[in-house]
DNA sequence: GCGTGTGAACACCTTCACAGCA
DNA sequence: TGCTGTGAAGGTGTTCACACGC
């Protein structure tokens, strides 16, 4: 439909997949692609795919397919890595700490971990050093930092939500498991982790089947 | 609509949040609770709260609400968490090690994280021991875990994906960033945490502000 | 009056199926 | 011939708005 603007939010989504897609068949060597070896990669239907790419002009050749290059290089653009993008971590516990090195690599470059815990601050997390929680504006500024992730307790969460918002923050990935009030000019994601669990128990327990 | 089965995906995924506000308003002593109380624990629309409940059977009393703790015993049977779901993660890195105390309360109870490594088989990862990948078999029917987490790097989630299988087990959380296969018995989600911050990323860079 | 339950409208997303072009 | 690009259809999810019962 070549509207680059609004793109649907479905298509954003399945982007990086595609572009990770791109990625291997680069490696591979592969100069070509199909809509169907795309779908292939990206586990889901074809005409997706086509329907997905079409939002960025007319990108294929018929009966040949897409030029690999060409496409990973658009795509790229779009999800922007061609840039590198600071991001910082508020809560250096378990899954902030595995956060810093998950998120620490491609377009994003962990720049900080903060922790509002004296004890931890100054130990490593991947490759920064936890910052004491009342930096963290400084931090944020000194770093350019556009996105902020949200790993602290739930009690905790709209307090660190509010500081980053306070700091700069634009963009906010929040894993806790509570409805976060952010302006409407800032954009939140939030991850359940536990709402995952919870869809595979119902299914299981509609099997009728005991757990042990 | 009072019917039972078939209730939708996007309901389903809804279920363990309200589950949680259910639970905030009991430990502060409240009985009754409006679609719009509810809603905004969840975030979301009263009129989707009350459609989504619907689904379940004419639970509340017109002008007045629903009943607290009438309400979180239905959903907690639905949602299972009524019983003790053991978990076996696979992989004991930085993901896996946060993914064994995230995922270990409620109705779920990890019972093991095994990984390949020799090295870190025998070290604790919330409360309990790393077990070696070879006696994963051994370990899911001892404990008859019937929901496996993949925590390993992409290159080794569908040995993983398989070997969780051919084990016996019936529903895998994955995060690994790949399209897995698994037989139609088995039920598979994915969980990409690269794409969120993708999402962000797109959004952002839409705003034509650069990052420092 | 108040808040639920729900038909109807709306919006979004995916799949189908095929015309059109290399 | 092979594969894209896309109109049309089908499906799913959410919101509207109001009748109904407490």
């Amino acid at each position: 439909m070549t509207a680059m603007d609004m793109i649907p939010p479905a298509t954003i989504a399945r982007l990086s997949r595609y572009v990770r897609t791109l990625d291997d068949l680069v490696a591979d060597g592969r100069t070509t692609v199909s809509s169907q070896d795309l779908a292939d990669g990206a586990g889901i239907q074809p005409a997706l795919v086509r329907r997905d790419l079409s939002w960025f002009g007319t990108l294929g050749t018929r009966g040949v397919g897409y030029d690999v290059a060409t496409l990973r290089s658009l795509l790229g653009q779009h999800v922007a890595d061609d840039r590198l993008w600071p991001i910082v971590i508020v809560g250096a516990g378990n899954l902030g700490s595995a956060l810093a090195r998950q998120f620490d690599r491609n377009p994003f470059r962990v720049v900080a971990v903060v922790d509002s815990n004296p004890d931890i601050v100054g130990t490593m997390r991947g490759s920064v050093v936890v910052t004491p929680q009342g930096r963290l504006a400084v931090t944020i500024a000194e770093h350019g930092a556009l996105i902020g992730v949200v790993a602290v307790p739930v009690e905790a969460a709209q307090g660190v939500c509010d500081d980053l918002v306070a700091a700069g923050i634009r963009s906010i990935l929040s894993f806790a498991p509570i409805s976060l009030t952010v302006p409407p000019d800032v954009q939140l994601r939030t991850v359940d982790l536990a709402q995952e669990l919870s869809i595979l128990a119902f299914h299981e327990s509609q099997r009728g089947i005991d757990p042990a």
